[in-house]
DNA sequence: TATGAATGAGTGTTCATTCAT
DNA sequence: TATGAATGAACACTCATTCAT
C-alpha cells in the first residue's frame, strides 16, 4: 500500500525527535506518524538506536559535502572560501531545519553513538576549517588567532539559532524557516568574519571604501 | 548519614540529566546515586517534572543575577557593561559547568515546561541585553545593528563551548573546565564586541593605540 | 545453492531445538542456520507446528520401525526379544542424539501436539513391550511382575543419558556420543533386564555357570 | 491487600513452568494466576530468568538435603543407607511434583543458568552417591560396577515418571500422584538395588529365605 | 520455488507514581 | 521524613505469519 516505509519513518522521526527529543519519543509515535506497523522501524533499522545511526549519518554526509563544496574555492583567498563554506553550511541548516535542531540537540548527549559515529564527521570538519584558518594566517588575511577557539566561535554562530529554535522565534521574534532570515543571518556571519577574523588592513580597506 | 537528602536528589540529578539527558535518566538512577529511597523524589519535588522545574528555577535565578549584576554597571558606558555582563555569565557558566549544559540542552525541547518557566527569564534577559545595546547604538558606540540578531550571536558566543563539551574537548582539545579557558574564551567574546559590535571609530581608537 | 531446503530446514531446526528448546527457537533463527528464506518454512511445513510435528512423525516412525524390527524375534523367547528391542533403539538414540533429545524433552510439555499425535505411537509401543513382558511372564522366564511399572524402568533407562546429555557429559564424564558408550551402557541394560525382570531360576542358571 | 506476592509468584510460576516449559510461559500469565502486578516479578525476582533460578534453588536446596539425611545412615550399611535415600528422594518428589517436572525438563535445556547454577549441585549430589557406592564395592556388598553408570540408572529410575507423568499416566495408567504409586514405585528401585547393584550372595541370601 | 516487505499480537522489561507504614 | 511494596501504563523489541511478486 505505501509506495515506501522506509523513508516515511525517517520523515516521521526526524519530525518527532525534533520536537521531543530521541528518548522522549517512542517508536510507536513514528509508526504511527508514518502510517506503517512497528515492526517495520526494526526490520529496516534494527533497533531505535539503528535509527537513530541512520538519521546521524544521512546529516553529517550531507553537511560534510557542503563544507567541502565550500572548501574547493580556497583558491580564491581564505575569506572568500570561509564565506562561501558558511553560505552553504546556513543553507544547508535552513533547508533541514527539523532535522539540524535534532542532531545537533542529541550531540551533547554523552552517548556512545555520538563517539562512535560522529567522531570521524567532526575530525573531518574540523580539518577543513583549520585548513582555511591557517592558509588565512599564513597570507595574514587573518589575524592570528587560534584556530580552534575560531572554531568554536564559527561553529557557535552556525547552530544556534536552528539549535534553539524555540527562543529565537518566540522571544526574539525572527524566523529561521523565512528566506529573509538566511541572508540576513549570513550577513551577520561575514561581519564576524570581516570583524574578528580578518586582519585589520584588510578589514578596514573594504570597511573604508564604503 | 546525609545531611541533606533533598540537595542530594539535585545534585545528582543535574549530574544524571547532564550526561543522559531528562528523558534517559529515571528517577530510580538518581534516587541511587543520591542514596536516597525513590519516593523522596516525590515528596521533595511532587513529580519527576517538579525536579526539572526546580533545576530550570535554580539555575535561571542565579543567572538572571548575574546579568543584572553586569547591568548595574551601564553607566560605565555600554561596552563595558556588555564586557562585565559576558565575564559574569561566562563565570557563571565555568563554574556550573553540568547543570549549564543540561538546561542549554533540555531548554531546545518543545515542552510546556519551557514554554512556561522559562520565557519569564528569557524575557528578561532579552530586556537587559536589548537595554545595553540600545544604549550603545544611540551613543553610536556601537554600530547600527540588529538588537535581536546580535542578541543571538552573544547567546551563541555564550553557551557553544559548554553544550557541546563534549566536542570542544575531544575534538578541539578545548578545555572549558580549566581556569585559562575562562580568561582565554572572554578575550575572544571581548574580540567580538570590538569587532563586530563596537563602531569603527572607537574600535580603531583602541586598535591603533596599540 | 542448497540442493534440499526443505531438509536443510528439519536439519537446522533439529539442532537449535535441541539446544534451545521449541519455544526457544524462533523460525528466523532456524531459516538463517539453513539459509533459506523464513516463508519457506510456512511454504514446506504450513507454519512452526507443522515443522514440530513433522519432526516427532520422523522421529517416531523410526524409532517404532527399530521396536518392530526387534518385536520380530520373539519366537527367540521374551528375554532375547527384550535384548534386541533394546539394543536397536539404543543404536537408534545414538545415531539421532540432537532429535532424540529434543523429542524426549518436548514429549514432557503439556501440549495439544503431543496428544494428538503423540498417543498414537505410545499406544503402539506399549503394545510391543506388553507383548513381550506378557510372554515372559507366561512362560515364567519373567518374574510376574507389573506390565506398566516394567515399562516404565525400562523407558527411563533408555532415555535417561540422552536427555540429560550435557549432565551425563559434564558431571558423570560418560560421552553418549562415543561408540564405547553405546556398548557399555547397553550391557547395563541386559544386567537390569537379568536381574530384574528375569526370574531368579533363569537368571541364577547364567549367573552360576560364569 | 495480598498477604505474600512472592510466595504467589513462586506457586504460580511453578505450576504453569510445568505446564507449559519456561519459554512456553509469559511473565503476564504468571502474574495473571498470582493475581499480582506483572512488574512485582522484577521487583521480587530482576527479570524472568531471576525467577527461574529461585525455583532451580529451592528445589535443589530441599532436593540435596533429602539425599543428606538418607547418606547418614550410611552406618547401617550401603545397601540400607541407598535404599533409605531412594526412598526420600521419590518422597520428596511425589511431594513437589509440579516443581519437580518443571526442574527435570528445565535441566536437560543448554543455557548459562542450567551450567552456573545447577553444576555445583550436581557435583554436590554425585559425591554422596559415589560414596555409597564405592562403600558398597570395598565391602564386597555391591557387584564390582562401574559408579558413574550406576548413577546413570539410579537418576534414571528416579526421575522418569515424574518427567514424563502425561505419558504414565495417560498411557500406562499408572499415577504418580497417587500414595499407592509411591510405595509400589520404591518396591521396583528395591528390586533394582537388590538385582542389579548388590552382589549375589547377598541378594539370594534375601531371596532365597523368601 | 523462493523472496522481501509488512503486519498484529505478544514478549520481557522499565517507568513514574502511589500508599500504608 | 523516610521506606518497601505494589501498580498500571508504557517501553523497545520479537514473534509467527501473510502476501504480492
Amino acid at each position: 500500500m505505501r509506495k515506501n516505509s522506509k523513508d516515511a519513518i525517517v520523515d516521521s522521526a526526524i519530525v518527532l525527535f525534533n520536537i521531543k527529543g530521541f528518548n522522549g519519543t517512542s517508536i510507536r509515535d513514528i509508526a504511527n506518524k508514518a502510517n506503517v506497523n512497528v515492526a517495520n522501524i526494526a526490520y529496516y533499522f534494527q533497533n531505535k538506536h539503528g535509527l537513530l545511526e541512520y538519521c546521524y549519518t544521512t546529516f553529517f554526509e550531507s553537511y560534510l559535502h557542503e563544507i567541502e563544496r565550500g572548501f574547493n574555492s580556497l583558491n580564491k583567498g581564505p575569506t572568500e572560501c570561509l564565506k562561501e563554506i558558511t553560505k552553504n553550511i546556513i543553507h544547508f541548516h535552513c533547508q533541514n531545519i527539523h532535522l539540524t535542531r535534532f542532531i545537533l540537540r542529541e550531540m551533547s548527549i554523552d552517548s556512545q553513538v555520538v563517539r562512535e559515529i560522529m567522531s570521524t564527521y567532526f575530525v573531518k570538519e574540523r580539518y577543513y576549517f583549520k585548513r582555511v584558518f591557517e592558509e588565512g594566517i599564513q597570507t595574514k588575511e587573518y589575524r592570528p588567532l587560534s584556530v580552534n577557539y575560531m572554531i568554536i566561535q564559527l561553529k557557535s554562530l552556525l547552530s544556534m539559532p536552528f539549535l534553539n529554535s524555540y527562543y529565537v522565534t518566540e522571544v526574539l521574534h525572527v524566523f529561521p524557516h523565512e528566506p529573509y532570515f538566511e541572508r540576513k543571518y549570513l550577513e551577520e556571519i561575514y561581519n564576524w568574519i570581516d570583524g574578528v577574523v580578518c586582519n585589520m588592513h584588510f578589514q578596514n580597506r573594504d570597511a573604508l571604501l564604503v
